[in-house]
DNA sequence: CATGAATGAGGCTTCATTCAT
DNA sequence: GATGAATGAAGCCTCATTCAT
């Protein structure tokens, strides 16, 4: 067979062991995810997860790479969606699409979180000499680290545009509007995975009704002269 | 020794332990902290600390109570000190208070957060038939499931009070409002740990100035005729 | 390698394995065996055991398997021998095979006798339910369930047999006489082993001797008109 | 207060631990049995224990001492009642007396046959040095020594009056009619227990029937001219 | 490339025993 | 004498990782 026929093989087939990992970290937590579940998930045995993914981490460091790149995916495909619009609504474009995006992988907005804490982190283990070492030396983990600001210069950017276009009135910092928003948005995210993931109501509220709540409230801040 | 008197050195101790319980999870997460870890810690052995808390789970559910029981007590201080204020300046009160509580005690506001995933958890492994049955024989969770609600009932009553004195404007369901501002608040404390405990900005913007911003936006919102 | 070539040597290791426990047990008994113990017995780590049986139970499962096993091969070989005797000879067959069978596998004596105990035991610890859920799950207790009553209605229908060729006299029921000469033989056995291995004497009595008079009493039993 | 009645709340004490003893090693076997329970048992705490028996394989000891003891005085009872009685008649008599005995406390026939493995044993762990020292120290160790072999004199003892006074024809040796019927009564209690404790047949046959005519069995050996 | 057997460090937990009060 | 907190050795079991086939 030529190389690149069995480059995408060998691409599919990791793909499919992160579709597994992916499942099996959402469905009971990094630490109790064992690599022998995902190996049977994908069907093959736990030797070919390794041959693929040398450590546990760096399968880990693989699904944050997807996530972000999925995260920027969605991003791009709402600001070519709304192309023609200003600023503020490509800004509100960008909030709903990022809970959309939280919504259908839940596991991504935890793991780009988990990304942020793994510099100082105690995520895996206390050896962190060794273990950043480890992660470090992950392509994963060099790809990861090449687009891991790429939604928040999107976003902010836009920010910018919308008050360079006035549609958005508020002036405080971009990056504080950003923070805002997506504070915001992982605050909903956690609580709904706290209650669990698919329940229709938390406290007698209509989990939809506060979404568009949460989204109305966040347009509103953009709105406000100060 | 007299009954009182051992009692009370009974209480000293597991107080010490759940002391150093809360030390070792905040640095390395439930998963990673080891029971020993803790027993060193406190200066006793391994031993000791099971004879205070039958199981690893135990324990991080005595936690969980005092975290809930802190949360709590700073709540009913801040109402205390805004006795005389009206229901918008006690609701904004009890804001502030939790984000101090936040602040002060970041595991708390996770381990309040893991408490709610439980019943439905992977958390503790995946045999949930045996571990529930475990968690439920504890009589810390028995404790937890007492107290849990209190701080939601205390706040939404605080928004009740609000609306009917006329100080909050807003008209929706105290309870969405409740889960908007504690869902800011958890964004807020979420990504300010992932950040790192002690930065002082974050994407170059100053946290306390984001914070000061968080409080406005709220109070704001409360205030919003709709 | 082939999949039959493998599962083979899987069984062998399994084999190895069994045969170590066994050992083991014998020497120090259930409670004081360590799964170690067993793994430097056959020469691997304390791993690969459980790679094998996931359980110490389970372990033991197997080798009342095996002993179930066994016992019912060395009757059925007795059978086979005495194809052409009548219906006393055979049954004396049978108890002079069991006699021989306890003498070269006391262990197994044993451990048939633990698994009667199994369903209200104790001996795997106090938390019944928990336990006899794991060991019900094991693939053995299952096999060790078709077999168990083996025995008991081979030599009983050897009994029928030498009472319908008129070579037994006694007319009480078939499993009273099968109760007799079994609890007979399971008393000798555990005095002997009590006494001590390899002796050749208890009281100054000759242990050959003792158990020639035994069968011989059990034959004169059978023979008996009542 | 004065010396003997100090011993005397002593020896009540030391009573009562060991029928808690007895009691939880009934229930749960040796090995299985914490001095915990024992003390719970009792309603001391597990100093208390310890204040009476330093090990808790000493406390095995004086199990196995009542054990013996309870045995013999059974036995002269026996003896006692049927005083007139020929040499026979006194055999049947003590025959059924062990049955009693065993069928009162299961765990007495258990723990003396336990005693005959000491020696040779591995029930206490295999560091045999070291406890058969402990043991040997212990000062039940030493009255059992005593007191161990008086079951067999009495018996046989009594079995060689028989043959005395023309009551029991059988020429063999007193100590193989002994072997015999002991033997034939252990294999008796032993399914018994083994089956469990508290039912009234096994294997369709009443228990009492089984009983009946294993005793008549014994007898007939006795009055065997061979 | 794939397999799955093998490894062994490491964690949780138990419990006989000790000892300060 | 009694208590119960404290100890720590020991055992069961898990699982990331390696490696011969």
């Amino acid at each position: 067979m030529n190389r690149p026929a069995a480059n995408h093989r060998r691409n599919q087939k990791e793909k499919k062991i992160i579709d597994a990992a992916e499942h099996i970290f959402t469905a009971v937590g990094y630490a109790n995810a064992k690599m022998e579940d995902v190996a049977r998930e994908v069907g093959v045995s736990k030797g070919t997860v390794y041959f693929y993914f040398d450590t546990k981490e760096n399968l880990y460091m693989a699904v944050t790479y997807r996530a972000l790149q999925s995260l920027n995916e969605y991003l791009y495909r709402s600001l070519e969606h709304d192309r023609e619009k200003n600023g503020l609504e490509k800004v509100m474009g960008l909030v709903k699409t990022y809970l959309d995006f939280c919504d259908e992988h839940f596991l991504y907005a935890e793991v780009i979180l988990d990304y942020m804490k793994l510099n100082r982190s105690s995520k895996f283990g206390r050896d962190q000499a060794k273990l950043t070492t480890a992660m470090k030396e992950s392509m994963y983990y060099r790809r990861v680290q090449d687009i891991q600001n790429l939604p928040i210069s999107l976003i902010t950017e836009e920010i910018r545009r919308g008050v360079a276009d006035g549609s958005i009135k508020n002036k405080n910092k971009p990056e504080l509007l950003y923070l805002t928003a997506w504070s915001s948005v992982i605050g909903f995210v956690k609580l709904n995975v706290a209650a669990g993931t698919n329940r229709k109501t938390l406290l007698n509220v209509e989990i939809d009704k506060w979404r568009t709540y949460l989204i109305s409230t966040l347009q509103h801040t953009l709105l406000l002269e100060d």
